[in-house]
DNA sequence: ACGCAACCATTGACAATGGCAACTATCGAT
DNA sequence: ATCGATAGTTGCCATTGTCAATGGTTGCGT
């Protein structure tokens, strides 16, 4: 016993840490869904839009990937966005099997607007002190960049 | 124009952040979900059993206002839950409407062992220096504490 | 004591998400 | 030419989540 204290204590900060972003997250997931839901469309809808660039159309199965689920599903997904007028299917040049998607002019606009509201909106954000938000960009970032790597 | 060029920085900077957040968030999200169905649960009603404590019932009502949904919603989610033997409803003393959802035994159990899971397998956490975790935990609690004053 | 509004939990109906299996069309390699 | 692999779609199912409506219960005002 005693045996490294810093170490336990270390864990235990670990573990508070989690717990504490795994109920953050839960409320700030709402917050975003709300936000989508004020523009007509859900949130798993808004991850698919915040893949797609201007000028980059992506293939379904690559829009399944970053999404990390079944292609079925992003097939409804598209479907929906489609129908609103935001995407578009294309065909690939090379491969009648693939269909890029990309923006429409309406999409672009759409993302923007979405997009600008989706970043704002966090006041338990905006409010933090300079410091701490770029503290906090260069851990998340550092997170980030550790999960890619798994 | 030129006016606060720090100021433009630092709103250029909170976008920055939200979109990076909104985008980990959706990763974060995929482990602990699949962390809870190797468990055999889902992660909505992961949520709800980290708002039971031994010893301390809530009522159905204060459940739905923690999750921020609807009460019917809580229904489904504690039938299952029920189901399973992990929580029982039990009636409330001085009113017969409520009902007080309360950890079983083994609830407490696959509670303990869930939550040991669910806290621990952010390596893109446990990853980071020392001092860092301490930093984003005092942000963190400053951004909670900022969320629900509002 | 009576009536009535408010409250609690549940139910039913509905849309959206997400996973799995089956299917069609297409490609690529042999 | 054939065969296995790949891309996207479809159907089916379970779960989540919202809304409206219901039954039972409470508490208050009169």
């Amino acid at each position: 016993m005693s045996v490294k204290p810093e170490g336990a204590r270390e864990a235990n900060l670990d573990h508070k840490l989690s717990t504490l972003l795994f109920e953050h997250f839960q409320v700030e997931r709402r917050n975003w869904s709300s936000a989508c839901h004020e523009h007509g469309i859900t949130l798993p809808q808004a991850h698919l839009l915040r893949l797609l660039r201007t000028g980059r159309p992506v293939k379904m199965n690559g829009l399944a990937e970053a999404l990390d689920c079944d292609a079925s599903n992003v097939t409804g997904l598209v479907d929906k966005l489609e129908t609103r007028g935001f995407i578009q299917r294309q065909s690939a040049p090379g491969d009648r099997r693939v269909k890029m998607i990309a923006l429409t002019k309406e999409g672009q606009l759409f993302r923007a607007k979405l997009w600008s509201q989706l970043t704002q909106p966090a006041p338990s954000l905006t409010a933090l002190p300079l410091a701490d938000k770029q503290t906090l960009l260069r851990i998340v970032q550092a997170m980030i960049r550790s999960e890619s790597k798994s």
